[in-house]
RNA sequence: GCGCCAGUGACGGAAUUGGCAUACGUAUACGAUUCAGGGUCGUAGUUCUGCGGGUUCGACUCCCGCCUGGCGCACCA
């Protein structure tokens, strides 16, 4: 049985607080080195094996750093806001605020018992009003800038939630967190524009290090697109509208165009003939679901309008149509459609019977049947007939900019970002609306706007701040008129928008922070978190980080320069955790049975960090046995320096046990760096076998080597396993503590080695393995090879063609 | 449907500027132990990188096609 237990982990805790050990110095702020953890949500549940996946081995990265000599700013705190504590309130009648700074609580505490190199004086909570009086200035200081805006817009409403969800809180047409079939309402809502932003989004990602897959989610979510905007006339009228293609050069292909059925020009242009049907398709388009309206397998379906445009660039007269497959908030509403070079188009052309103009033949010898939708070579296109695609584009889009038809014109998908919420557990939006002034914003002095208390917030479709009259009734700060507060929240993401600007000076009463300390404390060196959040979070928090320096509030361009994701712990059974599969694990037992150390060590060990996979309980088992070894390997070593002397020699088994030293301390240097701390302890597990091997086969010990190979392990556990490792160093008789020592170097000298072995190679197989001196010379070492006894008579009767020399590793004979 | 990533012993996983495949651990077997069980210590094996082809002296690594799994996007004009 090891002595290590939970026990060594509260002695260690209660010291590091007494000794503050992780105080951060903002002396040394040159050194600084900014690691974040994405923090949580402050859930009634314990601890999950995700906050501990997620938690431990930063905290083991960011421990590997300080001993390098870095000053690590490793922050802790909590969105506290949102909808779970909400719903829990209304289901239960527990206020959210006493259930939320309950849970707090008990995370704080769990969070100790991690053993996390934490500075708690930088910790900070978004649902307090010392943290959320600075949310509200950061959305008036956008507001001010013209980057926050109202207006009325069709959203995503969730009837089970009662609230708006943002586009990207849709998943397959429901609800993200409760499932429920998501219904379209028109609300006048606030948004903010990122949009602005959207293509310094998509280039700063490029210098970013990311993992690439976050990136490419990032840039398919801008969808940057390039085309034009081609302006048609509707037929007999003056009304005209734009349509945006990236096929320009498929222009005189047009045989129809296609409005969305939302689209204000449908009702003034449609004939009256045609007004019964097309009243009854936008009805029937309102009724559907987001799943109905965005099934590609769905077949097209449209109303002609009775109406005609005319086509810019011919002056051909074509049929106007509503179609749902056209959708009211990307481009301009409005397509034109061209069958021949469209598959969308196409199925809708051969649906109902509308006319399909081939503009684009194929190369020679390619097959071009319909739809060619393929770049080749345009044909029946006037004057721009023979060319290719690309020039058509450039050529066309040219003529009608010259009769000012249209132009060139760069689209995204990526949409304003909707930040109000028709909820009670928010951070209140910080505007007055007054009959005679309007919307007024509310005075940086007036912050924070606080939350009551005493609200009825049980759901009804309506903010519960707007039922609240202490609330709701204000003076206007223009005219000192009567006026109302805005009844919405703002959503939980824009808390999380800015918080790692707020924890280095979180204690700061004047200001969200202050503009110099942020600016030598940001950018974050490495933000680590799920991968769940590569296109909300991290999308809003660029965003606002780039907003909040045009302001000249900050002065750089990125907050986060290195960005991590943990892969996810899988239950033993291979499936996501859940209580309803009960295969979930729970930390706290085997924290209570092995400790701490054990438990963060068995998930550096037992997955690549990155990837995750499925718990197993023999792995723990595995860990527990490894720290037995070292605390026996420290116990053999007091032995040992009572019992004999220290022999002073040097000679093979010490060469080997040095090498294996400096090599553990090389790779486990490079790989913790890279977040690859399964190899890191699998190179220390070597070490120790290395120890205990020497132990075992040499007699008389250089106990010297000995000794500060066995501390060299230790310091470098320190990381991993922080309790049982100060616990080690204190056995061995030093100084407290471990985590002041210097992370060792190697010496680079004690990797080379005097003999390696070669593999020998006939025809690209392996035939033998034979020691060379090192620096034997490649001429030398294929004599030596050819001529030795395991590998001479496997060449009697043959020609040898070549030989392959690669030095230090093998040799390759060709026969 | 499109894009990206992955596929390695019984298992978790290592090794990709092409160079001794399976480090480390688990499980298994055998041996040792003042060895009941358990623990501890030591030793051992796992014809070979999803499938088929190609380039090369040499391919887990590069190229082409396919299969399987995961993630993302999904009428974006």
């Amino acid at each position: 049985m090891s002595s290590y237990s939970k026990l060594i982990d509260e002695k260690w805790q209660k010291i590091w607080e007494d000794t503050r050990l992780y105080k951060f110095n903002k002396n040394n702020v040159d050194k600084k080195l900014y690691c974040l953890e994405m923090f949580s949500y402050p859930s009634a549940a314990k601890l999950h094996v995700g906050h501990w996946y997620n938690y431990g081995p930063s905290d083991s990265w960011a421990r590997f750093k300080k001993m390098q000599g870095y000053e690590v700013f490793q922050p802790m705190g909590f969105d506290a806001f949102g909808l779970p504590a909400e719903n829990y309130a209304i289901k239960t009648g527990v206020h959210p605020q006493d259930s939320t700074l309950k849970n707090i609580e008990n995370m704080e505490e769990q969070l100790h018992k991690m053993g996390g190199m934490v500075d708690w004086n930088y910790e900070l909570v978004t649902c307090k009003p010392e943290y959320y009086k600075w949310t509200q200035w950061v959305f008036l200081m956008l507001y001010k800038k013209g980057l926050a805006y109202r207006k009325e817009a069709p959203v995503n409403w969730c009837p089970s939630c009662n609230t708006v969800l943002a586009n990207e809180q849709v998943v397959e047409g429901a609800c993200e967190r409760c499932g429920t079939e998501v219904l379209k309402k028109n609300l006048t809502q606030w948004f903010l524009k990122i949009t602005d932003y959207a293509d310094e989004l998509l280039e700063g990602l490029d210098n970013l290090d990311w993992p690439e897959k976050t990136k490419m989610m990032q840039r398919n979510w801008i969808g940057k697109s390039t085309g034009a905007e081609v302006e048609f006339n509707v037929y007999d009228s003056d009304i005209k509208f734009k349509v945006f293609t990236t096929r320009a050069d498929t222009l005189y292909g047009v045989t129809y165009v296609v409005l969305a059925p939302e689209n204000k020009i449908v009702d003034m242009i449609t004939k009256d003939e045609y007004k019964e049907e097309v009243t009854k398709y936008q009805e029937a388009a309102k009724k559907q679901t987001e799943i109905e309206r965005l099934s590609s397998v769905k077949e097209k379906t449209g109303v002609f309008t009775g109406a005609y445009a005319i086509n810019p660039i011919n002056s051909e007269k074509v049929p106007i149509w509503i179609g749902d497959y056209v959708l009211a908030t990307y481009g301009t509403g409005c397509v034109m459609a061209v069958p021949a070079h469209d598959e969308r188009d196409f199925a809708f052309a051969t649906k109902y019977n509308l006319p399909i103009k081939r503009v684009v033949k194929g190369y020679t010898g390619e097959n071009d049947d319909l739809p060619f939708v393929k770049n080749g070579i345009s044909v029946n296109s006037s004057e721009f007939s023979g060319l290719s695609s690309e020039d058509a584009k450039s050529k066309i889009v040219e003529k009608l900019s010259s009769i000012d038809k249209g132009d060139f014109k760069t689209n995204y998908r990526l949409r304003d970002w909707l930040v109000s919420r028709q909820r009670y557990w928010g951070a209140p939006i910080p505007i007055i609306h007054c009959d005679k002034c309007g919307i007024v914003p509310v005075p940086e002095e007036d912050l924070p706007i606080s939350l009551p208390y005493n609200v009825e917030f049980t759901p009804d479709g309506k903010s519960p701040l707007a039922k609240c009259d202490e609330f709701i009734n204000t003076t206007c700060p223009k005219c000192g008129g009567p006026a109302k507060r805005d009844p919405d929240t703002l959503d939980t993401f824009v808390c999380s928008s800015w918080y790692f600007l707020r924890f280095p000076d979180n204690k700061n009463s004047k200001k969200a922070f202050d503009t110099d300390w942020i600016n030598q404390m940001l950018p974050v060196d490495k933000y680590i978190g799920g991968a769940e959040h590569a296109c909300m979070h991290l999308l809003y928090a660029r965003f606002v980080t780039k907003a909040l320096r045009d302001m000249g509030y900050l002065n750089f361009d990125e907050p986060f320069l290195s960005l991590v994701h943990q892969g996810t712990i899988l239950g033993p059974d291979g499936n996501k955790m859940s209580k309803s599969k009960g295969n979930a694990i729970s930390p706290d037992d085997y924290i209570s049975q092995y400790g701490a150390d054990v438990f963060r060590l068995y998930l550096m060990f037992g997955f690549s960090f990155i990837e995750g996979g499925a718990w197993s309980d023999d792995g723990i088992k595995a860990i527990d046995r490894f720290l037995d070894r070292i605390d026996r390997i420290v116990d053999r070593l007091q032995e040992l320096k009572k019992a004999s002397t220290s022999s002073k020699k040097v000679g093979t088994a010490e060469n080997e046990l040095n090498y294996i030293k400096n090599f553990a301390i090389k790779h486990i240097t490079e790989d913790t760096e890279k977040f690859q701390f399964n190899t890191s302890i699998a190179r220390m597990m070597e070490l120790l076998n290395a120890l205990y091997k020497y132990d075992q086969d040499i007699e008389e010990k250089n106990i010297e080597l000995f000794e500060d190979t066995i501390a060299t392990l230790v310091t470098i556990l320190a990381p991993f396993a922080p309790h049982f490792s100060e616990e080690m160093w204190q056995k061995l008789g030093y100084k407290y503590s471990v985590f002041n020592v210097c992370w060792p170097k190697y010496d680079p000298s004690a990797l080379i080695k005097d003999v390696v072995e070669l593999g020998i190679q006939i025809n690209g197989k392996i035939k033998a393995k034979i020691n060379i001196p090192s620096d034997m010379e490649n001429s030398d070492i294929e004599k030596f090879v050819l001529k030795s006894e395991k590998i001479e008579p496997l060449l009697q009767g043959k020609t040898v063609k070549k030989v392959i020399v690669i030095k230090g590793r093998l040799v390759n004979i060709v026969l």
